[in-house]
DNA sequence: TCTATGGTTCAAATATGACTGAATCAATCC
DNA sequence: GGATTGATTCAGTCATATTTGAACCATAGA
């Protein structure tokens, strides 16, 4: 008798891309990231351009850092966000087609 | 006394790479993209490798077309898809720092 | 014309993600 | 230590996108 078992497999770019998508694809976290890839910024200058509850700022960026987009370091009292430095490559590979030849 | 009124603008690259990475952020609309990229299809033909119920991919295809980033013609029964023939290029441009140089 | 096939549309149910308020943590200043 | 500021976490609410089932439209063939 044959037995079946199952396996999680994560294929490196091919489930991952819609996670990255879907980290990008919300008004606030495109502001930040846009932001961001002019310079690295703490929170509170963050909350200056994006005019939203601190506690709501701190939920996207929570999502962008778990999306592997931006890391973070504490200085004094705040933190400091900073784009990934691989973001801008992960985001164009994550597009439908980077990745050509995708079998038919 | 000072009247006022509410004027919706729409900058031109400015809101709308949102709705493109809304669009191409879902998997099955990902999945839908990707084989497109390959070359068009009719909707029988995706169905094959996307495997939802028939108006849920016409759902999720009337929400591609809306963003522009699919084309659709009648073949006698069928229906094909195709990708924009700038639908790649939107898609990238979409991303934050694309259009670089953004103002502080 | 009647039937079958390929796609789409509609209204209603569901799931998921975004948002709110309150509590909490971490570092600095007094 | 106590108070203040910057930021995060938590539990619950709300909104919206996805999904479903049924009805419908369009073309082709008998």
């Amino acid at each position: 008798m044959t037995e079946s078992i199952h396996v999680e497999v994560t294929i490196p770019g091919r489930v991952e891309p819609l996670a990255v998508l879907q980290a990008v694809a919300d008004p606030v976290r495109w502001a930040v990231l846009t932001m961001l890839v002019e310079a690295p910024r703490c929170v509170c200058k963050l909350q200056e351009q994006v005019p939203i509850a601190g506690n709501l700022l701190s939920y996207h960026l929570r999502v962008l850092r778990e999306a592997g987009l931006v890391t973070t370091s504490r200085r004094g009292r705040w933190v400091d966000y900073a784009l990934a430095h691989d973001a801008q490559e992960r985001m164009r590979e994550a597009l439908p087609g980077a990745r050509l030849a995708v079998k038919a």
